[in-house]
Parts: structure tokens; C-alpha cells; sequence
DNA sequence: TTTTTTATGATAGTAATACTATTATTATGA
DNA sequence: TCATAATAATAGTATTACTATCATAAAAAA
């Protein structure tokens, strides 16, 4: 007995929507497991084939290419924790408080329900952390920011640009910090990591914790009056 | 009769080094070239073999692969920005000052002299926007940053870090603003060309300029006592 | 200057990748 | 049950990312 939410995505993403196929869910589940393993050069159709046992000709006709299944999880990424913050801001009237729920959001959507069968949070939001930017950082960005593949991301940023511009009328980038509260909360984590010498953050036993402080600590500073 | 400097970097990064030879900096010339042009993903040894009148086999005596090259280019980038704002902060005593010649060095680095003959800084400047973090989002990640791969950039951030401090010892995430400075500058710019709606910066006519302004912005009111 | 070493070029070859195409088989649902 | 759609099985191609070998040219040492 579980929450049904079914994430609907650009119909461009994909040439058949996998959400609606027993072997298409497969893929989304075997491929988030194969890239957060193996990392996203090394992912190919041929393996995910293998993990499930199908053919690579079957995963062609869901997805283009690997490039943009990679677009559709990440979008499917956006789409949730816009999903999640939309809940848990619900009936929340101070848009500070709704900015703490938002970073709260961004650090750790992975630890939050509902979750759906097919999809790991926790493993997609490690691709997020470690592949994400690769989904538009191509020579296509135009291209496909023009048929729409980021409107999710915007979407996203959007909504939490308003939450900014609530807490301060006056702050002149609410769209920059929200991006960069995206951005930072992953590159954060990502560091603390790899490059702990790139941040302050010691991700040791309390993981996130410091990184939400931070992120907190951060926004406090920018938009105090 | 220009300036001569040589950047020296990590010996890892190459089998041999490629600025020693004339067809080792035709191979760095080309490959900047390249891979503005077509983006990373395209760009490969077969075409700057091409490019060059050269073969692949003689590239792979300089570099061990496509991925190892990129590295070896954004290095050479964190050097030279590092190199640059050695030179310009050299005499400044105010630290606040000494900030915002740094933040100017992140947005506008390829605008300085003196130039290398075989590097066009401003193109390898959109190579750092578009393709550089994907020199330190891999799956050897880990390993690389062992054998000291990230060194120039740890080192960068590093200097910028102690200025924070300098401006503000109470601050309490020098380094995490130090690299977000470099990333949010990076990502700005290439945001405002390709996924405008991300950001406020408009980056028609004055350029980099809003951008600056924007970093000056965020820094000052971080640090304010 | 001759010899030796080193750098580069020319060429070939291999395994893997990123696909496309065709035909057979199995579900599903009208 | 018949038709239609979905998947599997198989094969094939161009490109990529290399490695290996040998010839030749250029530079350095003798």
C-alpha cells in the first residue's frame, strides 16, 4: 500500500514512456543503479540490456540514446523534489520557513516518501550530485532547452526564485541563488566527498547537516534587510 | 617580444610534455580550438590528429587519452588564473580590494595579457564554462585527485580562501565560497547563454560585467561583520 | 662528419561503442 | 480468435579508443 505518483515528463525525453511498461520501469530502476555504480561514461545500452535481460534494439525504442535517458531521470529528479517542496510547503505561510524546507529539500529529498517502486532517490539523487550537470552541459543545450528538456529545472528554480523574492522584495537575484542553492547543495556534497579541500564541509557522521546549515546560513546573510 | 611564461603542471597529466615541442603546443592549440568548436564529447584524437597533418599514434605519446588532455587544459587554466591574480594582487594591501581583483580575474581572465602563443585563453576560458567540470566528474575522481590532479584548483581556491578570511576571519566557509566564486561565475555566464531563465544576468551587450557586479554583490553582503 | 638516439609518420589491427535493420516470437486486447 | 503491438534474437555498420610495428627524419653525441 503505497502513494501512486506518477511523474510526467516532456514527451520528447522519450520514444516511448517507460513508466507505463513493466520492461520500461526496468530500465529507469536497472539504469539508476548501473550509472550511480559505474558513473555515467561507462553506462552503456548494451550492459543495461544485459542487467535485465532484454535487448539493446528494446531500450532504443524507449530512449534515443543514453545521453537522453540520462535527461529523462534527471528531469524525473527535478519534477520530484518540485513535487516535494510543493508538499511540504503546503499551508506553510512564512516564506522563510518555506525557504528552510526548500534546502532541507535540496540536501536531502533522498531520505523522503513516497517513494516509487522503480526509482532509488537515494541512488538518483547521487547522479544528480555526480552526472547531473552533464545533462546540459552539451553542444545541443540549445537545441533541446528549445524543445523544452529543461523546463523542469526552470520550472523548479522558478518557484523557489518567488520563495526568495517573498522573504526579500528587494534581493535583485532571486533566479542566480536559487540555481546556485541547487548547484552548491550538490557540488557541496560532491566535494566533501572527493575535493574535501574545495569546501568546509567535513561530511563525516552527520552527512548533510552541514551542508544545510550552510546553505542556511548562506541565504540568511543574502537576504537579511 | 612578449612575456615568457611557461606554466608548469602535474607530470601525470602527460606522457610528455606537450609545450617542450612545436607539435606538442599544435596539439594544445588545436585540441582549445576543437573543442570550443565541437564540444568535448565530439572532440576526438583522430580529428586534432587531422587538424594537425599529425597521426593519432603521436598524440598518444603526448597524452594518454581525450580525458586526460582536458585535464591537462584546465589545469593549465587554474594555473594561469592563479599566475594572474599572483600578478595583480601583487602590492594590494586591502583585502577587500584584493576580492574583487579576484572576482574580476574569474569573469574576465581571458581579456589579460600576457597571452601564450598557443593558447587562446578566451577560448579556453568557454572550454573551462562548458566543459570543465567534467575534468573532476568521473569515476576516477578519487584516484586522480590522489596522484594530485586538482592540485592548481585546490590551490587557487586556496589563496582566494585566505583573502575571505582576510576580509572577514569570522567567517566560517572560506573555501566552500572561495570555489563556489569560481563556479557561480562560470555557470552564470553559461547560463545566461544558454538557460537564461536560470539566472538575472542578461549578458547581451556588457557582457561578464553583470556578472562581476553580481559576484561583488554576494561577496560583500556574505562578509559584511 | 658519422653515428646513435629520439621524435614523428605511416600503416594496420582490435575490441568496444553507438547505433540500424530484419525477422521471429510472444503477449494483449478487440 | 484474430489482429496488433511489444519484445527477443540476430546481424551488421561506422566510429571510437586505443595498441603495435616499422620506417624515416631530425637532433644530439661521438
Amino acid at each position: 500500500m503505497s502513494v501512486e505518483i506518477k511523474i510526467s515528463l516532456n514527451k520528447g525525453l522519450y520514444l516511448k514512456e517507460p513508466q507505463d511498461s513493466k520492461l520500461g520501469r526496468k530500465m529507469i530502476k536497472h539504469s539508476i543503479m548501473l550509472i550511480e555504480k559505474f558513473g555515467f561514461e561507462a553506462f552503456t545500452f548494451k550492459k543495461l540490456a544485459k542487467e535485465i535481460n532484454s535487448t539493446e534494439a528494446s531500450i532504443y525504442r524507449y530512449f534515443e540514446n543514453k545521453h537522453l535517458l540520462l535527461l529523462f531521470l534527471v528531469n524525473w529528479y527535478w519534477e520530484w523534489v518540485s513535487y516535494l517542496i510543493t508538499m511540504n510547503t503546503m499551508n506553510v505561510i512564512d516564506p522563510k520557513l518555506k525557504l528552510k524546507i526548500i534546502i532541507h529539500s535540496f540536501v536531502a529529498a533522498h531520505k523522503e516518501n513516497p517513494n516509487v517502486e522503480y526509482v532509488n532517490e537515494s541512488k538518483l539523487h547521487n547522479i544528480v550530485i555526480s552526472e547531473g550537470m552533464k545533462a546540459y552541459h552539451t553542444k545541443d543545450v540549445d537545441s533541446e532547452n528549445s524543445k523544452g528538456f529543461f523546463k523542469s529545472y526552470k520550472n523548479l528554480t522558478t518557484s523557489v526564485s518567488k520563495v526568495i523574492s517573498e522573504v526579500n522584495p528587494d534581493f535583485k537575484y532571486p533566479y542566480a541563488l536559487a540555481t546556485n542553492l541547487f548547484e552548491m547543495s550538490n557540488n557541496s556534497i560532491y566535494f566533501a566527498q572527493h575535493l574535501p579541500k574545495l569546501t568546509d564541509i567535513s561530511l563525516k557522521e552527520n552527512k548533510v547537516v552541514e551542508v544545510e546549515d550552510m546553505l542556511l546560513y548562506f541565504t540568511n546573510k543574502l537576504l537579511k534587510k
